[in-house]
Formats: structure tokens, sequence, C-alpha cells
DNA sequence: GCTCCAGATCGATCACCATCGATATACAAA
DNA sequence: TTTGTATATCGATGGTGATCGATCTGGAGC
């Protein structure tokens, strides 16, 4: 095994030359960023963040029986899109006998939002 | 063929029970899901999640000369993020000479921001 | 017991995505 | 004009995602 003994400094740049003020923004944030940017892919598409609008909307849960006909999907791609928003963290279920019931999660979308404001 | 010509609802339900309350929400917002999901989705990865990060902490443009080391990633994958950034309206670019700049285009989350909040 | 229904899960398919090395482009300097 | 440098693009690859029909699960009612 060869181990390179030179300094390879990251900026490798003619002296005097410069494009920019150096930025210096490490990893101070990453944990953040990956939080945010998991919940930012489950509201990445249409249909479930029109989901998490419907179920925002209504302070309340409510029943999947009422979510399947708002989308021209079948009911085992909107029964997908759920479970990916739950596992996101943003939305909760609970069984009433034979139906099933979606609420969002309050704070769930917080820091995403204040992030963004 | 056999043709069914009964009637076959979509809320077949036995009558006087009901799950729930109708929710009755159409696709009024179909557009503004289909825009926002957009955002969303490039906002979807915590590196692309961390450039616009840097990027609106530096009111001004940056080079891409400063992105690239603050990820252990290839210059070509930075390139990439940059690029679906660009797509998705978030961030603007320029060159100048040999180096080129990015910067955040103002209110481009403005819509989603509102939303989440 | 059996049947019916709401919802979840499974398996397959097709499309998209993140990543990289290699290469192209476009400009600067010698 | 030749060389070097910053960035973008290309092509390939392995992984992930959206969607559906079919099936499973578990509770309700007969």
């Amino acid at each position: 095994m060869v181990i390179d003994l030179e300094l390879t400094p990251k900026t490798k740049r003619p002296p005097g030359v410069a494009c920019c003020e150096p930025v210096v923004y490490p990893d101070v944030e990453r944990g953040q960023a990956v939080r945010m940017a998991a919940i930012a892919k489950a509201l990445g598409d249409p249909v479930r963040l029109q989901l998490v609008d419907v179920l925002r909307k209504h302070a309340g849960k409510v029943c999947v029986c009422e979510l399947v006909p708002l989308f021209e999907l079948s009911q085992p791609t909107v029964s997908h899109h759920l479970k990916v928003l739950r596992q996101a963290g943003i939305v909760g279920s609970e069984r009433e006998g034979l139906w099933a019931y979606y609420y969002v999660i309050p704070d769930a979308l917080k820091e995403l939002s204040e992030w963004l404001s």
C-alpha cells in the first residue's frame, strides 16, 4: 500500500487568484439537513402533499374510505402513500373496527417550516 | 362478455352505517400541489437542502469551487445536484470567466413555505 | 361455522435517481 | 498554440419509487 505523503490542500488555486471569499460552512447542520430532507422527500409527491393538505384541514382524523376516492388511483397505491407519510412521521393512524383513520402529527412539519421561513 | 349493469357507486356502504362525515375535498388545489411537490422533491435530498442552506445564508452568489469541498462527493455529483435545484427554479447561476456562481431565487420557496405554516 | 368488507401487504414492472469515472467545453495563462 | 483549470455533460450502474392486480388479514354480520 502506497501512502501519499504530499500535502493536497482542498483549495488548490494559483496564488493571488480567487473566485470569491471562502464560504467555510462545515457540516454544522448535517443531522438537521437529513431530518428535513426526509420530510421534504415525503412531501415531494403531489398525491402525498394533497393527502397531508386534506388531513391538515380536518383537525380530527379522517377515514381512509374518504381519502381513496379523492384520487384516481387504486386503493393499494393510496395505502402505499399513507405508509410513506406514516414512516416519515408526518401522519399517524389508528383502527376502529373495519375502518382506519389517519391524522397529522402536530409539529411534524415544524422544523422544515421554520427553516423555510 | 358480461356487462355488469348494476350500479356500483363509489361509496357502497350498508345504509345507516358510516365511518365518518364525508370529506369532499375535490382537486381544488391540484395544480398548486404539483408545483409545491416539485419544490419539496428538489429539497428532498440532504445535499441539495444543505446547498440551498448555504446559498440562503450568503445573500449574494457563491462560487461552485466553494460548494464542492463542503461535501464528500465528486464534482460531477455536486454539479448534478445544482442542476436539479436550477431546474426546479430554486437557484439560478451565472458564469464569470472560469468560475460559475449560484444564488437562490427570491420567493422560489414562498408558496411551499406559506402552505407549511 | 361461513361470508363480506376495509385496508394492508406482496410481487412484478417500469421508471427515475444518486453516484462515479471519463470526457467535453470554455476560458486563462504561458 | 499549447497547457492547465473550472465546470458541465455523458454513460453506466446499482438502488429506490410509483403503480397495479392479486392476495392476505382481521373484524362485522349472518
